[in-house]
DNA sequence: CTTTGTGAAGTCGTTCACAGCA
DNA sequence: TGCTGTGAACGACTTCACAAAG
């Protein structure tokens, strides 16, 4: 995901698995869940359903964390909470901008889970002078002029790229020069950072087609199901230099 | 990510493994472009680049699709484009409703992104009455009354889930029963489905969570790097019933 | 007897490195 | 010669299954 090398290749410590990395915040949610039901303890068997993954590996991702389970009982759900959120670096309060308010920058500056999390929203950025001042969620929008000053003001260190895909490297770069190390980005574009930050993307059409790929695999399900090469191209080479190439983007 | 078993676990046949069709999007963004800049032809190596992936792993998702390119050269942008569309299902045209019309919803009924792949926004749907009849992104917003006769008169078989979290279930149990055979879900919940549905999630304060993780292990890196158990609990138990476990939630 | 914690086995995905084709 | 296509090696993640602890 992130572009940099980062995540200690060697060293070999206490690395915790990225597969294990995100699946705490799901562990988390659950737990909270849980915690406002004043339930006091949870089995894995339990815990797993309400996260939606299996047993084992929860089991398996909490080991690495260290031995906080009880045999014969479960889990402590106030400890485990404090535990992951410690492991996560939610027990600390982490300033994020969001750069670029259009309808995705307003929605996100709007969201709740942010905020509950440990995650002060300290400014949000536009490039658009017609929106300095305009506040949006109880927050004016700056001017992307202040961009650098806001950043090293409220010693932030994530930033939220919400921007048309153009002006995302531009952004990201001005981001990074500024001295954001952790940047999750909106706009469908591959950013290229330098080594020691991280980039996480979030593509909303990419999961869309990913399921448009299997639904169009189950409408296929009843008719030729295995008939081995089903709607494939003729398996050898059509190199037809083009023309005939059916259009495919609505422009 | 599904909850459903629909993956073909068996039949082996033509499975394209899930990891590349996550990426097939990524490519296909790629491609486009160089499509728009009218580029004839690609290397594995230039467009990996462009994709943000290495070429060996493009060479090899590609070579699930079957062999499209030409030893020597590179890759027909044009035909790929088509071949990747083609396997993804973005060739038809996907009706899709978006439930939830908040922000968030909101947002993605201006998303460009979905129209531009294929992705139509059939329908908008909100629990609340005073919404409907109002127009969102040019559509006008329905009461979620409606929602089965929604699904059935417009043949959709894919939702997006954008309400509040405790609406999700709900909702999605309704669109279940009236067709929808994929979901993607942005409430902070965990869905379940019955078999043959396929749900993927977005979770945004996720995706931060698992940022704040690696900005963390950032910080700690100058100061005590490598000293064993660095800010770890006390490894052994640790079991009082709690009380004393430090708030971490702001409520 | 229940449930955790974890070696060992199994599965999936990535990377290497080179044979084969244009 | 240049670049694709792919077995084979490697590494990461998951699942199994059971010993150990309460």
């Amino acid at each position: 995901m992130a572009t940099g090398r980062t995540h200690r290749p060697a060293t070999r410590s206490r690395g915790i698995p990225e597969a294990t990395v995100a699946r705490l915040p799901l562990y988390l949610r659950a737990l909270t869940a849980l915690s406002e039901r004043s339930v006091p303890t949870v089995s894995s068997e339990e815990l797993a359903a309400a996260a939606g993954v299996n047993s084992a590996k929860l089991r398996k991702d909490f080991s690495y964390l260290g031995s906080y389970g009880t045999r014969g009982v479960g889990y402590d759900v106030e400890y485990l909470v404090y535990q992951i959120s410690r492991e996560l670096g939610l027990t600390q309060d982490w300033p994020v901008v969001i750069v670029g308010i259009g309808n995705l920058g307003a929605a996100l500056a709007n969201y709740g889970g942010f905020a509950s999390r440990g995650f002060r929203v300290a400014a949000l950025i536009d490039a658009d002078p017609a929106m300095a001042g305009k506040p949006v969620a109880g927050i004016p929008v700056q001017h992307s002029d202040q961009l650098e000053k806001i950043i090293e003001d409220n010693g932030v260190s994530i930033g939220v790229i919400a921007t048309p895909a153009g002006a995302a490297q531009p952004v990201c770069d001005r981001l990074v020069a500024a001295g954001i190390t952790s940047i999750l980005n909106f706009a469908p574009t591959v950013l290229s950072v330098p080594d020691g930050v991280d980039v996480r993307k979030v593509d909303l059409s990419i999961e869309l087609q990913i399921l448009a790929f299997h639904e169009q695999r189950k409408a296929g399900e009843g008719a030729a199901a295995d008939a081995g090469a089903v709607p494939l191209a003729p398996k050898a080479s059509r190199k037809g230099p083009d023309g005939d190439v059916p259009a495919v983007m609505p422009a």
